[in-house]
DNA sequence: CCCATGTGAGACATTCTTGTCTCATGCGCT
DNA sequence: AGCGCATGAGACAAGAATGTCTCACATGGG
């Protein structure tokens, strides 16, 4: 029977989330399929991690639409987005770390497109008097995929539970570690 | 002359943070060492690895112990931590990711020293009145790890100026994006 | 039923990295 | 000057991962 791409995929960006050296044999194994038919539907290690990097990106435009960034308050549309990005955060997480390793080639576009929704978010917020003004939105954009890492690692770890990835992300996002005063 | 096994230490983090798959004689050149005599020093890549953990570990206690994170106010703590870490944290953010492969070894018991130390900051935090108590100190410290590795990585990469690093984690972590209301 | 397609298993050469070794050189010290 | 010691340069073998290839087998369609 013909391999699910989308399953291999998938299979690896869980392996590969774990452990980023893992070998080609490991990431088909992963898959339930052997070695030679990886080779035939991903040439080599290389082109295996640009369509994981596909993956995650096109993972990404699908949450920012979802999440209809655009509409409404900004602090509203942060939490959408989380909510709507939490399936991919383990992906997120990896391709985060192996970006690091494309040093000098350049970043793929699609990268470029979501910081800029994502900053363009920030931004709306800043504009809007919902977020404060001294926080760059470049930085509050690498702030979120940072939290976003991190919350998926720490839920593999079992530190944080799965429930409550989301909030614990978005409420340390918007609103940070100290008390509100009360109103 | 002898080598300055601290200066080949932080070669080694300054390279292996930007390339994580960095060869031995890699390393070794980074650190203007030949590749022998970086293996006299350190037996092995996994060996370099460990030694560059230790090191982590050290400036990560030491950084506690000048921050006094014991005294004064937590927030103030957390600042003055923030400072204190900031020289190691691109040593941080390539220990960070590189612990996610010792999987099934324990990890460094040093690792939860400090864990430890930087929890109970924050639970005094939380004790004292200053921090929220729906964020649980064990995320608050995974989530300063994080922005400690994106910090580190956006200045690496240009999208945050190196003056602004210690403001936008602490700014970020303890009050969030949210705009305060004027008291 | 037969054929075509896609897969699994394994062999193979190649490349890269590692770890070890030897030898010559340069530097400091006596 | 002579000596000892650490280093640099390079050779070498072992191992791992990769990429390619062949062959046998199964499944599904004509």
């Amino acid at each position: 029977m013909p391999v699910d791409r989308d399953h291999v995929l998938r299979s690896a960006a869980a392996l590969l989330t774990r452990k980023s050296t893992a070998t080609m044999d490991e990431v088909a194994r992963a898959a339930g399929i052997s070695r030679a038919t990886l080779h035939r539907h991903f040439a080599g290690r290389d082109a295996l991690v640009r369509a994981l990097e596909s993956l995650g990106i096109a993972e990404c435009e699908a949450a920012l639409d979802e999440a209809r960034v655009d509409e409404g308050p900004a602090a509203d549309a942060v939490r959408r987005l989380v909510v709507s990005i939490e399936p991919a955060a383990a992906l997120l997480a990896f391709l985060y770390t192996e970006n690091q390793l494309f040093e000098g080639e350049e970043q793929n576009a699609g990268w470029t497109r979501i910081d800029d929704r994502i900053s363009a978010l920030f931004r709306r917020g800043q504009e809007s008097g919902a977020f404060r003004i001294d926080l760059t939105p470049a930085w509050l954009t690498e702030a979120l995929y940072g939290l976003l890492a991190s919350g998926a690692w720490a839920v593999m770890e079992g530190r944080v539970a799965r429930k409550d990835f989301t909030f614990m992300i978005t409420e340390l996002l918007l609103g940070g570690a100290l008390r509100r005063e009360e109103p």
